[in-house]
DNA sequence: AAGATGACGTGCT
DNA sequence: GAGCACGCCATCT
């Protein structure tokens, strides 16, 4: 088993998302072995080879809102993406929680190769 | 080298 | 809810 960096790891998990959720940068942060360093997810995600193809718009903040300055080009990529993963958004809010997915951390952490 | 920055989160007013 | 202050810390100036 390849041991993975830290960046690598989120990476791994940000590519888990399914279609149709999201996940907060914090969660994202647990998940890999990060607590408390929801911020370090961003500069992941910034620095993040194109050539992954990650989900990366499924991160959204804790506030269930798009991170990126309001209406800058980024945001509304963001925006468009989701939407087109069949997520409702409203000026950068995503507006159902139930959306919002939860997977069970338990479970999940017992299959991941860290 | 030293200070500012930021795709964040939490707690407190 | 809306601000504001901190904690966080790799990158960027």
């Amino acid at each position: 088993m390849t041991k993975l960096t830290p960046m690598e790891r989120i990476w791994f998990i940000v590519n888990l998302i399914p279609k149709g959720a999201v996940l907060p940068y914090g969660t994202v942060a647990d998940l890999a072995g990060l607590p408390g360093r929801a911020r370090y997810v961003s500069r992941a995600l910034k620095l993040a080879p194109q050539s992954l193809a990650l989900p990366w718009h499924r991160v959204i903040n804790s506030q269930g809102k798009i991170s990126f300055t309001n209406n800058s080009e980024p945001f509304r990529i963001q925006q468009q993406l989701l939407r087109l993963d069949g997520i409702e958004v409203n000026a950068g809010k995503i507006s159902l929680s139930q959306y919002k997915w939860q997977p069970d951390i338990a479970t999940l952490v017992m299959t991941l190769p860290f």
